[in-house]
DNA sequence: ATGAAAGCGCTAACAC
DNA sequence: GTGTTAGCGCTTTCAT
C-alpha cells in the first residue's frame, strides 16, 4: 500500500492561521471540563444538590436550583458520561448489528433507531454485517460486548435471506426486527398481514372481482406473511386467490411477472408485494397498453419515497419504519430498565396510501 | 398509533424454558462482573499488578503474570470501560457523521471504519444525516459532544450534493473522508487523478487514438477530479480532449450518453465515471450493435461487486474503499492521541482491474 | 518487581 | 431542602 500525504490544496493564509487556532483549542480540550465540584463551588452549594439539579430531582429549592442552573451554564458544564456509567453500570449505549444497509427501510429504521436512542441519552454501536451466519452474529455480540453496551438492537434483513437458523446468545437484553416467528426474543415488526390484508380489501371493495398477487420471495417471512394474508381475504371474500406467481423484490421481476399478468384480460386488479414490483409490473402494463387504473389497479407495498411520483402515483401500503425503530428501542430500554418482558411480537400498524393507480373495474 | 402486542407465535415449551432461563441470566447480568480487586485476590497480588498485566506492562516478573492471566481467565474478567475513561478522561469511542448510507462506497468505508475502530478498541457511534446542511451537521457534533466521543470521522457523499459551504465546528479531532479541496481538517480520498489516469493510459496503451469521457455530476468533486486528470493525461499525450457529456452516476445516464456515443463511429474508447453508468453505456452500444471490446472498449470507475459479472465483464478502476475507511481511523486516532497532525490530504492509491471489457482497437 | 494510597466525577444512603 | 460520607473500578504516584 502507498499511501500519500500532500498538504491540502486550498489551505489559503486564513486557513492556515485557522489550523493553528483550532490545534490550541484541541489541547484545550485535553484539560478536563468543570466537574460537579467546579459547579458547586460557584453556585455555593454541595455537589449532591447539583447532582440533583443536573437529574431533574424535585427536592431542591427553586432558588437554589436556578443558582445551580446559571453557574453550571456559566461554566459550560456538561456532566461526565463515564462518571455516570461507573457509577450506575451502565453505559447508555446501546448496540445495533444490522445487515444490508442498502433497504431503504432498514435505513429509514435505523435512523429512528439513532433518534429516538439518542433522545433516551443512548449512543448508538452500530455493527454492520454481511452474511447473517450464526458465527458473524456471535462475533458482533462479543464486540458489543467488549464495548459494554446495555443492550442490543437486531435488525434482520427479511428481504434478502432467510435466516432461521441463527441462535443468538443470551446474556444481553435484546430486540429483533424480523417477520420471522417466535424467537425468544422480544420481536417488532411491521403488521405485514395487516397491509396485505388493507391493500386487498381495497381493490375487492372497489369492486374487483378478483385480486392477482406479485409476491416476493418465498425465503422470505414477510413476503409469506404478506401472501398468506391476501389470500386469507379472498378466502373470506368466498374468493379462490389464483395461482401467485413470484418475484425476487426487483422492479425487473415485477416487470416480468407484470408482463404475464398484463396479458390475461381476466386480470384488472394486482397487489403487489412491494413497491418495486409494483413499478415493474405498472411499466408492463403500459408496455401492454393497459389503463391504469382504468383497466387494471394495482397495488404496492413500502411507500417507497418515489411512489407518489410513479406514473401513475401508486396506492400502496406504507410502512410505518420510524415507528419500528422507536417501538424497539422502546422495547430494548424496558428490557435494560429490568422490566423482562415475556418474548412477544410487537406489531406496527400499516395505512393503505390510496392514489391514482386504483379504481373500480370498468364495466 | 395502535401497536400490537401478541405472545409470540411457535414458542414451543423448549423456547418458553429457554426464555425464563435467559430471563434469569439477564438479572443475574444486572450484577457486576468480577473487578480488579477480585482478580487480585485470587490470584494473590495487588490490584495494581492486575492492572499491569492487563495494560500489558513489562515489568512483572513471568511467574507472577501466568498466574493472574490465569485469575483473570478463570474470572471471565474483562476490564470496566467506564473505569477506564472516568481515569483517562478518554471514552474510546469515535462518532461517525455520515450521509447517504445508500452508497455502495459508503457502505464499504463505514464498514472499514467500524471493523479498524473496533480493533483499536474504540466503539462507533454513528448518527446517519439526510441533508448535509451546515445546521444539521452542527446539531450532530453536538450530539456526538454529548456522547463524550474522542473524535469524529465525516463522511460527505461527493456523489449526491455539493455540500462546499458547510462550515465543521473545531473543538473535536475530525477527519473528512471527501474529494473536496482544503477544509482545514485532514481529509481523506481515493486518488481520483490516479485513478482517473490509470483508465486513460489503459485506454491509450491499448492503441486507441483517442478516449471519450462520459463525466459524474459538475456538481461532485470527485467526478470533477477524474474529468481533470482524464483530460491532464490526454493533454500528455499530445491529445486534444473531446466535449465531455455529463451523466448523474446513473445507470439510465449513462444509457444515454451511451447512445449519443456509441452512434459516433469515431468512438472506439470510453471511460465512465462510474460502473453504473459504464454499465449503461455498454448498454446502449449492445443495442446499436457496436460489439464491446473489438468495436469498443469501455472502462468504468468504482469496481462494483456486480462489475466482473456485467456483460462484458468491466475492466474498471477498484476504489479501496476499506483503506480508506482504515486510514481515517489511523489519521484520528493519531489526532485523538495529540499529535495533532498539519492539515493533510491523505490519498489513497487505486487499482485498475482489466478485464474483458477493453482491447485493442480493431484496424 | 510489587504494593499502598489517593483520586478521577458522580450519586445512593444517610444525616440534619 | 440540603450537606456529608462513602465508594463505583481503575490507574498514577510514590514507596518499598
Amino acid at each position: 500500500m502507498n499511501i500519500q500525504e500532500d498538504a491540502a490544496d486550498g489551505v489559503s493564509p486564513a486557513s492556515t492561521s485557522h489550523t493553528s487556532d483550532s490545534a490550541l483549542v484541541r489541547s484545550a480540550r485535553a484539560a478536563r471540563g468543570p466537574s460537579i465540584g467546579d459547579v458547586a463551588r460557584a453556585a455555593g452549594v454541595s455537589a449532591q444538590t447539583v447532582s440533583r439539579v443536573s437529574n431533574g430531582l424535585t427536592n431542591v429549592e427553586e432558588k437554589t436550583k436556578q443558582r445551580v442552573l446559571d453557574a453550571m451554564k456559566q461554566l459550560g458544564y456538561r456532566p461526565n458520561r463515564a462518571a455516570r456509567a461507573l457509577k450506575s453500570g451502565q453505559f447508555k449505549s446501546i448496540g445495533v448489528i444490522m445487515f444490508n444497509l442498502s433497504t431503504y427501510g432498514n435505513r429509514r429504521t435505523l435512523d429512528a433507531i439513532a433518534t429516538a436512542a439518542s433522545q433516551a441519552g443512548y449512543s448508538v454501536n452500530l455493527i454492520p454485517l454481511h452474511d447473517p451466519t450464526t458465527g458473524t452474529v456471535t462475533g458482533a455480540y462479543t464486540r458489543l460486548k467488549e464495548q459494554d453496551v446495555d443492550g442490543v438492537v437486531i435488525i434482520f434483513e427479511a428481504h434478502l435471506f432467510d435466516r432461521a437458523d441463527i441462535t443468538l446468545p443470551e446474556d444481553l437484553p435484546a430486540v429483533v426486527i424480523d417477520s420471522s416467528p417466535g424467537y425468544g426474543y422480544p420481536m417488532v415488526d411491521t403488521d405485514q398481514a395487516e397491509g396485505a390484508r388493507f391493500a386487498t380489501e381495497h381493490l375487492l371493495d372497489l369492486g374487483h372481482q378478483q385480486v392477482w398477487h406479485i409476491g416476493g420471495p418465498v425465503s422470505s417471512f414477510s413476503a409469506r406473511h404478506r401472501e398468506e394474508s391476501w389470500r386469507r381475504t379472498l378466502d373470506e371474500a368466498g374468493i379462490e386467490a389464483p395461482t401467485v406467481l413470484h418475484g425476487d423484490w426487483s422492479t425487473e421481476s415485477g416487470y416480468q411477472v407484470g408482463m404475464e399478468l398484463g396479458r390475461d384480460r381476466e386480470v384488472t386488479a394486482i397487489f403487489a408485494a412491494n413497491d418495486q414490483m409494483a413499478l415493474g409490473a405498472m411499466r408492463a402494463l403500459h408496455e401492454l397498453g393497459r389503463l391504469i387504473p382504468e383497466d387494471v389497479s394495482v397495488v404496492g407495498f413500502d411507500d417507497l419515497e418515489e411512489s407518489t411520483s410513479f406514473w401513475p402515483p401508486l396506492t400502496t401500503i406504507r410502512q410505518d419504519f420510524l415507528a419500528v425503530g422507536r417501538v424497539s428501542i422502546e422495547k430494548l430500554l424496558q428490557q435494560i430498565a429490568g422490566n423482562t418482558p415475556a418474548s412477544v411480537v410487537t406489531t406496527v400498524p400499516t395505512r393503505l396510501m390510496v392514489r391514482q393507480s386504483t379504481a373500480a373495474p370498468a364495466r
